[in-house]
DNA sequence: TATATCTGTTCCCGCTTGGGGAACGCCCCG
DNA sequence: CGGGGCGTTCCCCAAGCGGGAACAGATATA
């Protein structure tokens, strides 16, 4: 089921996968009791039931009507994992305040395991509806999100994560090899923004400017908006300039070690 | 370590709970390795190691400098949970508009293992700083928000979250006994919507209303303030209508079996 | 440079424990 | 009343997991 090449194979526990597995499970379809988990999974309903029961005792699941669903505490470990990421007060008033400004979507995010993850996001008065939300993972290649990030991490990383990309692509736009993604990241590296000329989906555009703490990446923050509204003009000139200030604004009050 | 009464013991996993006992740690406290994990939970390193190597394959945990921290899929998985709690959006729209008409706090919460859970949390303008943000759990006799939702329970559920209480007086005004506590409740189903008195925190009012589907309660909602601005005939009269109206949309736009 | 002492990692052994089969109790439906 | 769905319980047996100890780097100390 899951030949992939990862690095660190090592030794892992099976009750640990199979709690989890559960736990996806309930993430994908909630309400569900111990035969249907057990007939998915291909485990035995005893082996399911103390599983769940162990969940439950730890709040991780709750009970509701005739089956499980994922519990609060989610919601609780959430927002300490996002605070631990940075200094997320900051990043929310700053992507806040701009989706006021400019009336479009504005989203911050960083990147783990060669994805980028949401970690906010703000929808202004006349924002275009899109499906991502807070949480989701997107591929680098076809966000501007995801390229920004990418062109400022250490070349040996960059090289890791191409690597390991597989690309698909989204729309007639979205970068499909390696060598033009390499170029496109010195473009964004020259330039010191990155574009979204819809490549991901179409009829968007984005722009994406780094956010750094000296020399390392945190992360990268995006206005997101309709190719009508969002010229070539506007994107290079007024668009950028917002993310390039909004991220210098998030640098300067970032301070850590 | 412990000993409590819950009810339904069964069969637990170790393993699970140790994996959980691993990630209820990093939540407290990012950043530590193995070592420092074996010595906190009373483990051998190797053991700490395997679930360590688990979590990450999984990319629960992610490996940052010399030590780990949750995830980001943490994100994910909290605004899928979200997202199965009633109708969310609806929520969240109605939170934040009242939340801008007033210049207050508003909150969104709903019950779960005795206790109240923020789905949602939105600052008006001149709002008072609070500790208290989205996924914090807090319990239901001392918040207008807990008290509310308990008032529309079941009686047996009511009974039963009432009997594994333990009143800690939080102020002078705190409940302290389920006495006042159900006459208080009483109080609240006569009148449409709970009040609570600088009775969690020193200087803070809140007024909260039921949201109901039918006759089940799905949660409450709340506007919190400074007890300078939130007089009596402010917090009886006008605050009070707010939620209540804010409450009756979104049950209007909450329909499901 | 050598020594000490932290890390994290690996290996293997033996006992615990957790997975599964099967029986049971319950509820709903025919 | 009987059948089939559910969740729960019991018990058995092996395999999987926890732990001790040895190993391997990295960093510091002299």
């Amino acid at each position: 089921m899951s030949p992939q090449p990862n690095k660190r194979p090592g030794r892992t526990i099976r009750s640990v996968q199979i709690a989890f597995n559960i736990i996806d499970l309930l993430q994908e379809e909630a309400g569900i009791g111990v035969t249907r988990i057990a007939d998915e999974l291909g485990h035995s309903k005893s082996t399911v039931h103390s599983h769940l029961r162990t969940l439950e005792e730890r709040r991780i699941i709750v009970r509701e009507g005739d089956g499980y669903r994922l519990g609060l505490r989610f919601l609780d470990v959430a927002s300490h994992v996002r605070d631990q990421i940075g200094n997320f007060d900051i990043v929310q008033k700053e992507v806040d305040s701009l989706a006021d400004e400019t009336g479009e979507i504005v989203q911050f995010g960083v990147e783990e395991y060669g994805m980028v993850s949401y970690l906010h996001k703000a929808q202004g008065d006349h924002a275009v509806e899109t499906l991502s939300r807070v949480g989701t993972q997107q591929p680098m290649y076809s966000t501007s999100l995801g390229k920004t990030i990418l062109a400022y991490l250490p070349a040996e990383r960059i090289e890791e994560i191409a690597a390991e990309m597989e690309y698909e692509p989204k729309t007639a736009n979205t970068i499909t090899s390696p060598e033009e993604l390499f170029e496109e990241l010195e473009t964004i590296r020259e330039q010191g923004y990155g574009i979204d000329d819809e490549e991901n989906i179409n009829g968007l555009r984005c722009v994406s400017a780094p956010v750094k703490n000296d020399e390392t990446i945190l992360g990268a923050i995006s206005i997101t908006g309709p190719s009508s509204r969002f010229t070539e003009d506007r994107l290079h000139g007024e668009l950028a300039d917002y993310v390039r200030s909004a991220a210098n604004v998030i640098e300067l009050n970032t301070k850590f070690s």
